[in-house]
DNA sequence: CTGAAAGCGCTAACAA
DNA sequence: TTGTTAGCGCTTTCAG
């Protein structure tokens, strides 16, 4: 900068003012001054102006990492999630610093603000550490999280509506006339406990008892969804559907049942979760539950540029919406009256 | 800073030795020291360092982005390279800084650099902007792109030998029978330009005419995939195989298929690219060619770090693998020899 | 409108 | 072993 100074015949101050469209400067002197800049491939570093105004244009993005599984970074709906914050995030001016950090350990993430690296950060996934969480929001930090939404929770979550979306896929199944919907997913994951909610009250809902058998643990991972599966199968349990609780523990379901001779739909319906890009060419394409991934990007940012600027975001719950395809039969009646009273006990 | 001084009786100095783990100072004042800056949450300014240093733990990596498609972002390939790229940095102690640019200004990526926000730029894809890249090569950025090696090329390009993978996949559509081959893929990007020249070379080897209207540019889109089959379908050009240059590609090719009601592979052979997760969960599961990611993620990350101490990392060209599924059908022999002559003419 | 000077938080000679 | 001091590249009062 005291070489363009020094060339343009003024201050450095001068210099720093002109390049930042001070209103001080003559408008002669600022084009001579960003003339000069270009000519000379010179751009404001960053790190010091950083330094000097003691604030900073980057938010870290948390992606957590279970040591054992790695299943964060595999799946597409995180890493759409990315690229929708990646947006959203450009839009607003901001760096996106990525990174990821072990599962046991969410509260690493608060190093981010702490050293000055980042301004605030968006985690993706809450895990099963509300209390780590609770404690950072106590320090007053500038963290939103993707998750659901907790009792006595003194952080900002950002997510969908896990108690409906399960509901959704469930009463799906049973308007399809199924009875028998084994439920898959990690039951320990916050949001994946309330999808399981919203299943026991649509089965509630419509009369059908609540058989414990058919729900078993599977990590998001396409392992565990043929171990599910196969646990199922080898226990004797009986099911006619499947409400998988991410598009690819879906489509493994899918092939396995495939392999396994049944078909999909006429013997086993299956409904996914996500509405991942690649759910539509399945094959069968998958009917699942969709999250609004560009606005749950959009609504993050929003909800972090907030607490940066002194506010106060409140936790936000977006819609899903169920997307009918083919990896579910026809419902049996459009009249829902008539469909729920058939299937009343 | 200074206030951890003040509290333990040390000047900054010694804080600053003692938390950067200095031999210089006593075990003890050390241990004082950090315990203090523990329990007061203090870390150092990473900024304020890195202004000091005049280096910084960072690296950009950029994301070209077709503001006409928006492919970069939707495509598992890209995404899981960002994964295994974030993983190799962490392990080397880098921060990651995630950006995209407009892809038809790729040399906006030097901005990182002259910024001072990031030591050096990885680039996922050259796009078609050799001479742009070539212009930053010049400059003598630290820069390294994952894509194809061009002649003339002043950069270092880490990337899988796409000729060697069009011919894979070709020679082994070829084996099972096929001889009208679809090619699928957008050639005015160089990497599947030269997938296109392995897919030629394969025919001439085994004596088979190259036909061009077999040859539909597609973008990497899943709109294109239909759109590239509809296009043979009209034109009436007879196709008893299919090479598309992704999976994503190569999925919706084989959903548009069966919808047209033709059977995979009895009918049409179809062979994908890249070797994403999803892959092996299609139905049929897919027979592709596999990019080694985790080791391009590596080695990208490596030639970068060469790079920034001062080397000259010279393109690397990584193998690629053909995984065989059930998207093709057997071959008609393991005996390549007769399989050839059986072919040829 | 412009310049001089102070200082953001840190590290590394150099001196003690 | 520790402290003093200077300065990384920038912005911004405060004078002129």
């Amino acid at each position: 900068m005291s070489d363009i100074a020094r060339l343009a015949g003024v201050s450095t101050a001068t210099v720093s003012r002109a390049l930042n469209d001070s209103p001080l400067v003559t408008a002669e002197t600022r084009a001579r001054v960003k003339e000069l800049a270009r000519s000379l491939n010179y751009t404001i570093n960053v790190g010091a102006k950083n330094l000097r105004l003691r604030r900073n244009k980057t938010v870290a993005v948390v992606v957590p990492y279970d040591s054992a599984s790695r299943q964060s970074v595999s799946d597409p709906f995180f890493l759409s999630m990315l690229g929708s914050l990646a947006d959203a995030l450009t839009e607003h001016g901001y760096d996106m610093l990525l990174s990821r950090v072990d599962a046991r350990q969410l509260d690493a993430a608060a190093q981010f603000i702490d050293t000055g690296r980042a301004m605030g950060v968006i985690l993706i996934g809450q895990w099963r550490h509300h209390d780590q969480l609770n404690q950072m929001a106590a320090r007053n930090l500038p963290i939103v999280i993707w998750g659901a939404l907790l009792p006595q929770q003194l952080y900002c979550t950002i997510g969908c509506d896990n108690i409906a979306g399960g509901a959704l896929a469930t009463e799906h199944l049973i308007a399809c006339g199924r009875r028998q919907i084994a439920f898959l997913g990690d039951t320990k994951l916050p949001e994946v406990h309330l999808r399981l909610e919203g299943y026991q009250r649509a089965l509630a809902r419509n009369n059908i008892r609540f058989n414990k058998r058919l729900c078993v643990s599977a990590p998001f991972l396409a392992e565990g969804a043929r171990n599910a599966i196969r646990e199922l199968q080898q226990r004797n349990i009986e099911f006619d559907a499947v409400f998988a609780c991410s598009d690819l523990l879906a489509m493994t379901v899918v092939s396995t049942l495939q392999k396994a001779g049944r078909r999909v739909p006429e013997d086993v319906a299956v409904v996914g979760y996500d509405d991942i890009e690649m759910a539509s060419h399945a094959h069968p394409p998958l009917t699942t539950v969709r999250q609004p991934i560009e606005a749950g990007g959009r609504a993050l940012v929003a909800a972090l540029l907030e607490f940066l600027e002194g506010g106060r975001p409140q936790p936000k719950t977006l819609a899903t919406e169920l997307i009918v395809r083919q990896s579910t039969p026809p419902v049996l009646s459009d009249n829902h009256d008539f469909t729920g009273a058939r299937l009343a006990q």
